[in-house]
DNA sequence: GCTTTGACTCTCG
DNA sequence: TCGAGAGCCAAAG
C-alpha cells in the first residue's frame, strides 16, 4: 500500500537528477513535516524500485545511512554516478547536494 | 486503537 | 571530536 505520504516522497526522490543527492531532511522539510524516520522507512518500502533513486537519499551530515540490499551496495552506486564517498560519508555533500 | 519500531536529527557531556 | 540520550513523525503489528 502507498501512502499519501510516501507518494509525496517518491514523486520528489524521482526529481533528484543522476550524479546528485539529498537527505532525508531536505525531503520531510519539503513536505513541511519532520517525519525523516517515516521518510526513511517510505524509501525502505519503495515500491517502485527502478523508478524511484532511493539510493540518492543520505544523512544530513553527509553519512550514507542505511539500504535494503545493504550500505555498501548504496555506496558502490553513489561512486557510479559521480558521488566521492570515503569511510561511509559522502564528500563535497554541498556540492552534489541537490536542492529543490 | 494503542504500542512498537525505524534507511533520522539534534543536543549535551 | 565522539558517543550517548532524547525528540520527532508515520507506518506496521
Amino acid at each position: 500500500m502507498v501512502t499519501k505520504f510516501q507518494s509525496k516522497v517518491y514523486k520528489l526522490l524521482s526529481q533528484i537528477p543522476k550524479g546528485k543527492v539529498t537527505t532525508y531532511k531536505l525531503v520531510a522539510d519539503k513536505l513541511n513535516s519532520k517525519a525523516y524516520r517515516a521518510v526513511g522507512s517510505a524509501c525502505n518500502k519503495n515500491p517502485y524500485t527502478p523508478k524511484i533513486p532511493c539510493h540518492r537519499v543520505v544523512n544530513s551530515d553527509g553519512r550514507v545511512g542505511g539500504f535494503a540490499k545493504g550500505t555498501g551496495k548504496k555506496i558502490e552506486m553513489l561512486k557510479k554516478e559521480g558521488i566521492i564517498i570515503v569511510n561511509g560519508k559522502v564528500m563535497r555533500l554541498e556540492r552534489s547536494l541537490f536542492r529543490f
